[in-house]
This record gives C-alpha cells, structure tokens and sequence, in this order.
RNA sequence: GGAGAUGUGGCUGAGUGGCUGAAAGCGGCAGUUUGCUAAAUUGUUGAGGAUCAAAAGUCCUCCACAGGUUCGAAUCCUGUCAUCUCCGCCA
C-alpha cells in the first residue's frame, strides 16, 4: 500500500508509475476528489464531537453542583446533536473505506533501476551460470523419466484428487525431501536464516497484508468454513506476516526467515499452460526466503537474497540465469524482482524456479510492521523482502533433465547424496 | 464438543458511568550525583488522524474487535475473536 502523503504530493509520479506496469489509472483519476472529500467529512464529524464532549462535560459540571434543571436543559440541547453527529461518522466511514480502497489496489512504485517495459520481453539478464549441458542421446522430459522410474504417478493422484495434482514415490519422494533439507540447511547453516514452520492455512488480514487481497482472491483455495480461511499460497504470507501490527526494536532488525511449507494455487487463469507434469501444480512445495530489514539496506539484502538463492542452483550443479523484471512484468507490491530460471534440457530453455522481490515499506504499510530507530523516535516502516530458495518441485524437475542419463536413469548430485543415504543414482 | 474465568499502554497492574489517554511500578529516554560498573535522584516517555507552508498549538479517534444503551463508557448490554482452567475426544 502506498501512503496516502505520498499519493497526494507525487500524483504525477504515481501516474506515470501505473502506466508502465500497465495498470489502469482510472482509480488515480478519483483520488483527489476523494482524497478532499474525505478531509472535509473528518473535518466535520470532529467538530461535532468537540461539541457534544465539551457539552457533555458542562452537564457533568452542572450534576456535581446540584443545578439539575440547567444539566436537564443543556441534556435536551446535546441529545438534538446525535442524529448530525451519526449521519457524518456515517459519511467519514464511507470515505475512508473508499480512500484505503483506493490505496489498496494500487501496485507499488517499482524502483528506479528497473527497466521499463510492457511485458516479460522487458526483462533484463543480469548473468548467467552454467552451461548448458550437451546429450549425445534424445532427451527426455521429467514425465517420461519420473513414470518410467516409477516416482511420479500423474494418474492415480487426478484419480484421488484431480488434475495439476502428482504423487512421488520412493526414491522421487526421498529426492523432494532430500531437496528441502538441504536447502534448509544450506539457508539456517550458511546464510543465517531462522527456521520457521508457519500455519498453511492463514485468515484474510494476513492474506491483504502481502498483497493476495484483495486483488487476487482467484488465486486462492478457500476453506469451506465462516472462519474464511484459505491455504497459503506460498510461505511469504505467514512468514512476513509475522510480525505484523508490532513495533520492533532497532536491534531486532534484521529478521531472516526461512520456511518449508507446501503452497497451495488455483491458478484460476492459467488452464492452458503448462498442463504436462510438475511445472504448474495446485499443490507445491516450497523453501521460502523472507527477510524484515531497515529501508535503508532493503536493496542491499534483496542482491544477497536473490544470491542465498542463486546458491542452492550452484550446489546443485544447474545452470541458470538471473532476470530483472521489467515494469510491465513484475508482482503488484514488488518495488524490483529478480527471477531466477533453472536451464530445463526438455524444453531447451530456461524456466522460472525462483521470484525475489523487494516489496519496501508496501506490505509494511498493509500489515503495520513498524520499528523503532534507537533513542524513542516516531515508528518507521520497515522494509519486506521475500524470495523462493527455491521452488522443490521444480527443482527436481531440474535434477531429474540435467542428471539424465542414456539408460533412463538419473545421476544424484553429489551434495544430495548424504540426504539420500548414499544412493548415487535412480533407476 | 461441554462448563467456567479472563482480555487495560513496551511489560506488570489499578481503575464499575463524568475531572481517566488512563494511578503505581518496571522498562526506555534526558539531566544531576558517583573514580568506573552498579546504585541513587529529578524530569520525561503510547499510536493514528484533522488543522497548519512548517513547527508550536488546538481538536478528533483508540483500554481485544464489532455493534448497542446514555447528554456522557475502559467501566453497563449483545455478538465475535483470543487466552487460561476443568471434563470429553484426539495426533
């Protein structure tokens, strides 16, 4: 969420903001109308309260020194004030519904170092490591290779659940588990995280802290309860939010978080995409990344983020390559994201296994996470960072094409092999 | 699921209708004192919003949350949420 100052004294601005991230501004257009609107209703409804407390004092006044014909005269007098006094807190409601509506489906103001541009085509390479690797045979994607193996069944878990829907058995299953503990390890042990197990299901407070609502309800599986609780779409919602509506102090920055939790996605817009095998489920596990820093070293922690991220690739021995999102294609709170895409041999480019983003004080604002400087100054927003460390399921996708072999079988990276009690090879 | 209790500022904890944005203590900050540490002592110390060029000042809102009663509510009433205790059930 943007501030309502800012809004106001850097229209322009903001303006030109929306309209490289391709984002209507129609709702800008009705800012400073509502923005005076609401002003004049506060202005009025406070007034009328200074009245009735003032009054409401003199009657106490008036009782405690016995004149109770003048309290009962000034009573009737006051009581004529109620229906004017209900009538503008009615009207001060409604505008300062509108104006935090207003305010809440606006994106944030990407920084300005990201490029400008209409769409993914935008997009920056800011390096690449790795090369990819050459196949002196036809390779295989992690469909044919996961059921030939007999580690990934697509069909028995539409049969039980539905379709974006997969089971992974034996050593497919050790393989996931093998990926998220050693990412977890690489993250608590190296790069200083915490380890944190957060809730999968999260009310819609939470949900509006990080941006899911309330543009993205879609996108949510919702549980069937008047609690109106939904799974978590990723980790960033329970982890960022966790010290929401707190003011921390000074020396309890910076907090780095790391979570492994299963995220949850309808993808309501997305049927056609991506329908083969792990690439976009509705069900997928994740190591997050988040962190809760000063605004002034945001963007520094977002470069070692993106980094702490980049690590687990290298270890792991799979190319990649680190884009910058453009204007036009970057997240609605994000003020600059990094993607990180894993070389995918089947489809002989690279996809997207991890999104870091710096959100600033934009969900600081939504969630009122607050710190306070040394010395008893005025509460400051902090800054949120959040990034995939990365995304489980497509990194054994990853392994499963670049660790191919001729016969069908997959080579086990060295650094998964002690995770995986020695074996050196599936299949 | 059943029964009961409780929810006050960074923390502990007073406060059962008006002078309470809220006693007291702790903590924090500033000063004085002490050779240092520690201690003592004085003062100060919540958040958001409106007004204002800005500051000061003035005003409004906030005692879990949402409603209600009243001229007036932290205080009375209703609902919700959370916490605790006991019983049941369960991992």
């Amino acid at each position: 969420m943007l501030d309502l100052i800012f809004v106001r004294e850097n229209l322009e601005s903001v303006r030109t903001a929306l309209n490289n991230r391709n984002f209507p501004t129609e709702l800008l257009d009705k800012f400073a109308e509502l923005d005076s609107e609401r002003r004049r209703v506060i202005g009025e409804a406070d007034k009328i309260n200074q009245l009735r407390n003032s009054s409401s004092k003199e009657i106490g006044a008036l009782m405690q020194a016995g004149k109770r014909e003048e309290a009962e005269a000034k009573k009737a007098e006051v009581s004529g004030l109620k229906e004017k006094q209900s009538e503008f807190e009615k009207l001060r409601d409604e505008a300062e519904t509108q104006m935090k509506y207003l305010l809440a489906n606006l994106p944030n103001i990407p920084a300005a170092d990201v490029p400008v541009g209409a769409d993914e085509t935008a997009n920056v390479e800011i390096r690449k490591w790795g090369e990819p690797k050459q196949f002196d045979f036809e390779v295989k994607d992690h469909v044919d290779l996961g059921e030939s193996l007999g580690i990934l069944d697509t069909e028995r878990a539409t049969k039980i659940t539905g379709s974006r829907f997969a089971i992974l058995n034996g050593a497919g299953a050790r393989l996931e588990r093998a990926l998220v503990n050693f990412m977890l390890d690489v993250h608590t042990g190296e790069h200083g995280y915490t380890e944190t197990l957060p809730p999968f299901m999260v009310n819609r407070k939470s949900l509006f802290g990080t941006n899911q609502l309330p543009k993205f309800e879609s996108e949510l599986f919702h549980i069937k309860d008047e609690r109106e609780f939904a799974l978590i779409p990723t980790a960033e919602v329970p982890v960022t939010n966790y010290h929401s509506e707190e003011i921390l102090e000074a020396n309890d920055l910076p907090k780095h978080f790391t979570a492994y939790t299963p995220c949850f996605r309808s993808e309501a817009g997305s049927y056609g995409r991506d329908t083969r095998g792990l690439i976009r489920q509705h069900q997928f596990e994740k190591v997050e990344l988040v962190k809760i820093c000063f605004p002034e070293n945001s963007a520094e922690e977002h470069e070692k983020l993106t980094a702490n991220a980049e690590t687990i690739l290298q270890r792991l021995g799979l190319p990649y390559r680190t884009v910058v999102l453009s204007t036009g294609d970057m997240g609605f709170g994000a003020v600059k994201t990094y993607d990180i895409e894993v070389w995918l041999p089947s489809q002989n480019t690279y996809r997207e296994i991890s999104s870091c983003s710096n959100c600033g004080d934009f969900q600081a604002r939504r969630m009122n996470l607050r710190f306070r400087r040394a010395g008893g100054a005025k509460p400051e927003f902090a800054h949120t960072l959040n990034g995939s460390g990365l995304a489980v399921g497509r990194t054994w996708i990853a392994v499963l094409e670049n660790y191919q072999q001729a016969d069908g079988s997959i080579l086990i990276p060295e650094v998964l092999r002690p995770y995986m009690n020695g074996l050196e090879k599936i299949g």
